[in-house]
DNA sequence: GAGTGGTCTAGACCACGCA
DNA sequence: GCGTGGTCTAGACCACTCT
């Protein structure tokens, strides 16, 4: 029987095992993972589970499978993965994100004609909303503006987020897991703020990404409007 | 057993049927699907194949599932989920996209600094190139130029295609199919000629994809550029 | 032919939502 | 308490790739 840890999946940890060795450079891109066999003994495991772990990363575009061949590691060409889920932070790797808190969490009224239709319940809170810009390798490339339900999150506005994941406070000190979610994608020109947050001139082009995220909480979502400079940096998804 | 069909997966046909029905309106958004249980007497089929064509309903972003209720239909709000494999066709529905053919397929150089590293194969042969402008309910909102290696495929650029998909074409008569891919996404200002395809002002923003699609071929990628005017309707997308 | 991933079965136990 | 989806096992057979 596999040891047991916590409350995380086995495919789950097993998936994140793999990608944080991907990242850390213990497998090279073009090379072959272990075979599905292989991993289920290393694990102690039974090839669905194993499987399951190897098609989250493929979703996550770190990996890509070939049939009679094997798992090769993906390139991932100078794109950012934001558009699965794993999460900003995680999807671009180590030291390679910085972060700014523009405006620390406070608590304010659900804007009028919100991006997404709320329910009731989270009408019924407020929401505590938060900006930040974050630089990819010095570069300016996301400003988020984000909205949570002020629902049962005790001393939220007053902890530090600077350099931290959002996903990670959330889980960490609330128990909170972000599960999926659902984005709107848009090519917008830059208005005054974004030009200058992002140093480029005022109406060019800018992506613009509207996203409703579930969590383990029902009824109780995460929403972001994000802005990405993608003068340098495209976003990159596998499909 | 489950009856044998050609050689399509069951999970593929379930999925494929499942998805037909909430198109036709069979399931209307906000309905539960039948449960996993119902569905596999249904369909004469064990859990984990159930489950394998739900789980891809969910990433097309037709279902949403929810742990003890059951899977919902998905409202797609004004959006295209394009950002998925279906193919720009099936994502659509019904009779609401229309394709006018700019440039007919015809054989060509690989343009120079290609937007993906090619392989030698692909180098050595020609490639197949077209483009097309695309209307959904009369707006134009896609431009696509396509590229296709020149493989072993008779009597290509004399088929028609107007109206019809390229992956039905390349399935129906080639056998061949579009298993999965990568993107990476921009926003760009469009140029002279885009922007009088899509009735938009010189340098309006425009979101631009470029993919490489894998097939059941090894080797024989389809590589396309397109430009998606997102004025009217929005990508949608499910992580 | 040996090894790989792709599909599938037939069970099991658990956590969650709801009445 | 019941039905739901989430996770997992321990096998099986097939199609594909490489040598």
């Amino acid at each position: 029987m596999p040891f047991e840890t916590n409350k995380i999946p086995h495919y789950k940890r097993v998936q994140e095992m793999l990608r944080q060795h991907i990242l850390d450079g213990v497998y090279l891109e073009g090379d072959l993972l272990p075979s599905e066999n292989e991993l289920c003994k290393m694990y102690n495991l039974t090839r669905p589970t194993v499987r399951h772990a190897l098609d989250a990363l493929v979703n996550e575009g770190f990996i890509a499978k070939h049939h009679g061949k094997g798992s090769i590691v993906h390139q991932i060409p100078n794109g950012i993965g934001i558009l699965s889920i794993s999460g900003t932070t995680s999807a671009i790797g180590k030291g390679n994100l910085n972060t700014i808190i523009l405006v620390k969490p406070r608590i304010i009224q659900w804007p009028d004609n919100f991006m997404f239709l709320l329910s009731d319940m989270e009408k019924e809170f407020g929401c505590i909303y938060m900006e930040r810009l974050r630089y990819v390798n010095k570069i300016p490339v996301f400003y988020d503006t984000n909205y949570i339900p002020n629902i049962n999150l005790p001393r939220f506005c007053s902890r530090s987020l600077e350099s931290k994941s959002l996903f990670d406070l959330l889980r960490k000190h609330y128990q909170i897991e972000v599960k999926g979610g659902e984005q709107k994608l848009r090519a917008i020109p830059a208005n005054e703020k974004i030009g200058q947050y992002f140093i480029l001139p005022k109406a060019k082009p800018v992506l613009h990404l509207e996203r409703k995220m579930s969590t383990n909480r029902p009824g109780f979502n995460i929403y972001s409007s994000i802005y990405c400079n993608t003068e340098s940096y495209c976003l990159y998804g596998v499909f």
